[in-house]
DNA sequence: AAAGGTTATTTAAACGATTACTATGGAGAT
DNA sequence: ATCTCCATAGTAATCGTTTAAATAACCTTT
């Protein structure tokens, strides 16, 4: 009682105390129905007064169980990468597992792979926001690692994809319905698949509206970083309107950062939100809620509780039927996108 | 060749392949000096064909060697989360060693230890902006874990700091320089270490320059999510201003965050930055360079590669000397905080 | 009271690596 | 030729768990 020095303190040392066999602890670590409930009491007590924790290392070792699923993530500051975190845990410790976080900085997801699973330390593999090509694909096959694809597509895997497309329609609907006549569009500098679902969704809505399309309103950032979804990147796409001397009425910003530019830029130039123009972005991040700006919600969140969940089923049967999904995403309005102009 | 067919591959299977015992193998993956280059090609061989990966928790299990160290933190979206990261991961590289995040979301970081620590997945810790308070400390202790503390204090343990103090005050002196006179600042709302010692910092400045310090112009938002440090406690703040009927000539933001939502009340209110009022944050988080906005960078990046490799150090011996150190932070002067006013 | 059927517990064999110890074989010394 | 030494490779114990198989204990049933 005078020393606290701790040497690790093994299932041998519970067992002991208890008074059991070490298969006995064991047994009640992993909720073995086996067990009469007076040595659960014995063994559980003898757990807490050494406060004795199982070693992952060793039990991954001995078992065939999967307990350990990774995700990973091209860079932890991805905006709804939170989100969907936050969704993957709460479904997480509904079950009994633990979770692992990876960034792979975008260039080499297979790092992921060879880092996780090939050397055992996950079981599962849930992939955020990285396309898969033809050497992932093998990898991955070569691996049989149990998989889940969150916002890329592959046929050969379960997959929860946003639907960009009509979150794209959504946007021009709602700026149609609001009164908005000459629509334009930020989107990413590089052709992202994202921003073109987007472009087409919102086009769509316009042809559906018989609305006309100006191609000149439809602008990029020339900053390149991270796919043209940055505030630079709307900062500057907000500065080649100005200096085409013509502005749209409404502006669809391929994302909420973007957005975020935009303002600046249109504050610094003068032009009032909504009064002069209206504005809108997309992915429902924090700080949009605060600055009353009109977005797209993904539901990242539910997405991250889906896709684990889809996850389990898999590593229970990992010959169930593919199940690749896109979820609808919502609109939220809020005051950018007000129209104080036209009565009609 | 025609089936690739993958079940694991072990040492076993590679000691078979390459004709030797499996201690060989070990031994060539353990770059220990007695293996012949002959036999060493060979091995390496085996091990490239049949892509072997040895098993990490295996490989804990059986060595006394520490080879992973986790890095704790309360929140990825931490701003200079990221910054601090790859500082450790540039670091770690040279090492030998492997690494895994965990964010403690800030209400119970004894977690982490529990998590990774006594169930044996890391080998030491590096704690980056959580309090160490008696309990946690006492944790600490009976683990015997290597620990750094990265932006926190303990008497007792290795730590990292900002110098919050001297950040405040190079901001109060910048502004003083510049020629503004009623000098105010949004502080967080709870009273938080890093706030307050901005703060002390920033009035120190101003005695020593002998200006007036108006308490009515430190103020602070209602919001209290994250510590006060977000974008709409920054808003608040500005309306407090406004509702007392004075402005400052320059506020100085505890953080960019607060910063970013300070501007945007202020944009709101019409006020314009820096002709109406000076404003500075602090962190030099990405998007202040493109608002243009003065600040104070607190080297995150170097940090975290002091940190590991301190880390490192304690590792080789853990009862090296204490390192206990105060980073000083540096000054980023940009256009938000130009006077335009005055021609001083 | 013996046989059978549960239920609870223990014994002992994995899991896949590391590593202390032991064995082998040849070079150099005598 | 024998002995020693050293470099290299192999044998086997070990790390801390899980779990299948064996066993013990206790009820029923007859």
């Amino acid at each position: 009682m005078s020393k606290p020095m701790s040497k690790k303190v093994t299932i041998y040392e519970v067992a002991k105390n208890a008074g059991v066999a070490i298969s006995t602890v064991s047994r009640v670590l992993n909720k073995s129905p086996n067990v009469s409930e007076e040595t659960k009491i014995k063994v559980d007590k003898a757990i807490k007064e050494l406060s004795f924790r199982p070693q992952v290392s060793a039990r991954k070792l001995a078992s065939k169980e999967p307990n350990m699923v990774a995700i990973a993530v091209p860079s932890f500051t991805t905006p709804f990468f939170n989100e969907v975190l936050k969704g993957v845990k709460d479904e997480i410790k509904k079950m009994d597992l633990d979770i692992i976080m990876y960034n792979t900085g975008s260039r080499n997801p297979e790092e992921a792979v060879h880092n996780f699973f090939d050397r055992g330390t996950a079981d599962a593999v849930i992939i955020l926001s990285i396309d898969i090509d033809e050497e992932l694909h093998k990898i991955f096959q070569s691996s049989r690692v149990p998989l889940v694809l969150v916002n890329s597509v592959h046929p050969s895997y379960n997959y929860f994809m946003m639907n960009d497309h009509l979150g794209g329609y959504m946007a021009g609907e709602h700026l149609v319905k609001k009164g908005f006549e000459r629509l334009g569009m930020i989107r990413s500098g590089t052709q992202t698949r994202a921003s073109l679902e987007r472009e087409r969704g919102f086009k769509d809505a316009l042809k559906n509206y018989k609305m006309k399309v100006d191609k000149d309103l439809f602008v990029s950032g020339d900053s390149d970083k991270h796919g043209g979804f940055t505030e630079e990147a709307g900062y500057e796409a907000i500065y080649k309107y100005d200096s085409m001397g013509k502005f749209p009425d409404a502006i669809f910003c391929a994302n909420d950062t973007q957005a975020l530019g935009a303002l600046h830029a249109l504050t610094k130039l003068g032009l009032k939100v909504p009064e002069d123009v209206a504005l809108m972005g997309y992915d429902n991040i924090k700080f949009t809620k605060y600055l009353d700006l009109t977005t797209i919600d993904q539901k990242m969140h539910t997405i991250g509780m889906q896709a684990t969940s889809r996850l389990a089923e898999i590593i229970k049967n990992p010959d169930s039927e593919l199940f690749q999904t896109t979820i609808n995403p919502v609109l939220i309005e809020r005051g950018s996108t007000q129209n104080l102009k036209s009565k009609k």
